[in-house]
DNA sequence: TTGCTCCTCACGTCACGTGAGGTGGC
DNA sequence: TTGCTCCTCACGTCACGTGAGGTGGC
């Protein structure tokens, strides 16, 4: 895959696509012998998770960068601690990202809140439109 | 009320306030003989009301001014309107502005749906990771 | 008078947009 | 060879951040 399809697919820019590899937020992918580069399949996963949370958390690429460590410190927490023996560190580890993880949805819930009310006004002014509506289809 | 009483109660810099004011967001308010800008509690509604569309929408400020303009056409939709007695355009003014809620409350849904996504694989993070430290805690 | 906030430039920054000018693969 | 997309500078833009340097009101 092309820079081209990734950015059809992701719905971003190319110049933003190079700008996330620019700034570490999407890792370097192969280049061909020309220098073009090729991605796969989990370029286009990866983009779109962080595109989503970066959308819903209104967080700055900076701030995506920390939510991507913690993410990627999960995922790959049974290759990374497997040999560690030290139960209590290994614990500690963990209390850690649920403590992180509670923050974020506490921020998601937050959101949640503010959608309501933009959704709750937005629908009240509809109701006076469709009121106004039929006053004049109608008048009383 | 002084622009830090409005930065601090809206959660914006003062120079943020100055900015919306400088690109038209913000209306400009009366200055003190001294030059001190002046706000009253219609100004903290109105910052209050756009700065949640915007997050919630994801608008940039050029676009807030549209939205800002569909609100208060309908707003201010008896006042405008009462002279007026072409019933016909009347209700044409009113069904376009039907059909701007309509596609901004579609939009909404779409955000909300987004903010699902995300708090799903949040919630299962979440999970895996205290299965782990109750695994920790009580080896099976 | 002393502090505090206010003001207006004006340059810096973040996250890209937008060409300029040149190269690579069907 | 002709188009198309790719590449790397590099300057522009939007939404402010951040001092600089000076004024106003308790």
């Amino acid at each position: 895959m092309k820079i081209e399809d990734v950015a059809r697919e992701c719905g971003l820019t190319k110049r933003a696509i190079r700008y996330y590899e620019e700034i570490g937020i999407l890792p370097p992918p192969d280049r061909s012998k020309g220098g073009v580069r090729q991605y796969n399949e989990s370029h286009i996963a990866h983009l779109k998770k962080i595109l989503n949370a970066r959308e819903v958390l209104g967080f700055s690429l900076q701030e995506l960068q920390q939510y991507i460590a913690i993410i990627d410190a999960l995922e790959n927490h049974k290759r990374h601690y497997k040999q560690i023996t030290d139960h209590a560190a290994r614990k500690e580890k963990l209390l850690e990202i649920e403590h992180n993880l509670n923050e974020l949805l506490e921020l998601i819930e937050q959101k949640a809140n503010k959608i309501s009310a933009v959704r709750a006004e937005l629908e009240q002014l509809r109701e006076r439109a469709r009121a106004a509506i039929a006053n004049i289809e109608n008048p009383s």
